[in-house]
DNA sequence: GTCCTTCCCTAACAAGTGTTTGGTAGGTTA
DNA sequence: TAACCTACCAAACACTTGTTAGGGAAGGAC
């Protein structure tokens, strides 16, 4: 007889799903290794030792959160990438579609954003790294296309204006909160009238 | 008798800041909650019971590292802000300031980024709350002033405006290393330069 | 009815946590 | 020499941590 069949494998069942979410509340809430089982058992409405049955480490819960969100934005952003967009338009769609993201995906944004940097340091994060790779390769190539089109000021240091664009628009998670008086669309159209014209008045 | 004298009170030796010092590095570097005692010991030559000596906790040590760096921040920022400067030049005295800031005090910033959050709830840490009032303040009211003097855009939200400029400034923590090929001043020019005029090319 | 699966509880485990207590080597002071 | 202080070590403490093993209630399948 093969070992006996866990529900970890088989494709997300709702409650799993149910307990991720409330998981990646308390994580970006409170931090992950702030965050004890116990903890999230009782935002659930359980016991520690019953989380285990869905899920056979807090690990692979934190793992399986950062995977969800990680698929779901390179879906929305291959999208963008693969429009054949002019450099300021991807800019802009990019940033956008980036706002809308926080906007799902509020917790696991804060979470990547608190705990990436020590978790690509593990292998079994690694997936992490590559996705940061990806990251910074399509934003300096639209960045460099916009720069070569004369769209993007010659002057700068692209590599300081990537950081400088992607921090100002993801740390937006750590004070973002849906349901607010602006919607995501409305940030992101902020945003980007302070990113590409700044905040000075013209003479 | 009265109690023991313990160096905790007195004014900090020189030792003291070593040890604050190796400390900040670790919990910057490992999250403050994943950072055990013992590391910092490690990192110090020393056993872990030894730290007890110099200081009564690991969160009093955490407080001191905040303490420190937040007193240095509003030395230079009272600075700024009472030589009478106009809005604009008020705004670029203040970024410069907060990068050379990040310079001097990078694990302490990277610190209270990523723990602010969670520490402003404990009444030990209320420091940091009133902390996060005059900066605000004092940020909204050099923009404000500048939106009433025509040279910041009016059409903003100000206070939107302000989590932007303040977030831009302090992620930079994140990712700069002293040492590097940019000086804090040559990263403050190129973010204001950034900030105030953006990156798109006038026509 | 009986069997089986799903989902949770009870109770414990070993490892790691921050912290305390008592001791001690080495230098300084009297 | 004797007394004392500084800065550390050695060993343990009570507690929390993630995790596991066994059991059981509810409900559908046969």
């Amino acid at each position: 007889m093969p070992t006996k069949k866990k529900p970890q494998v088989t494709a997300a069942p709702a409650r799993r799903r149910e307990l991720l979410e409330t998981a990646a509340e308390v994580f970006a809430e409170q931090g992950y290794n702030a965050t004890t089982v116990r903890k999230i058992a009782d935002h659930a409405g359980m016991l520690a030792g019953s989380l285990y049955y869905h899920f056979d480490s807090k690990e692979s819960m934190l793992e399986e959160i950062l995977r969800t969100f990680l698929d779901e934005l390179w879906d929305g952003y291959d999208t963008v990438l693969d429009a054949g967009l002019g450099p300021r338009e991807t800019l802009e769609a990019l940033v956008t579609e980036s706002f809308r993201e926080i906007d799902r995906h509020r917790a696991a944004v804060a979470i990547y954003q608190k705990e990436s940097k020590q978790l690509v340091a593990q292998e079994r994060f690694g997936f992490l790294a590559e996705s940061q790779r990806r990251f910074e390769k399509a934003w300096l190539a639209t960045l460099e296309r916009g720069v070569a089109a004369h769209v993007f000021r010659a002057d700068l240091d692209v590599r300081l204006t990537y950081r400088f664009v992607r921090d100002t628009v993801w740390v937006a998670a750590s004070w973002y909160r849906p349901g607010g008086q602006h919607s995501p669309e409305e940030i992101a159209r902020q945003y980007l009238s302070m990113v590409l014209d700044g905040i000075a008045v013209r003479e």
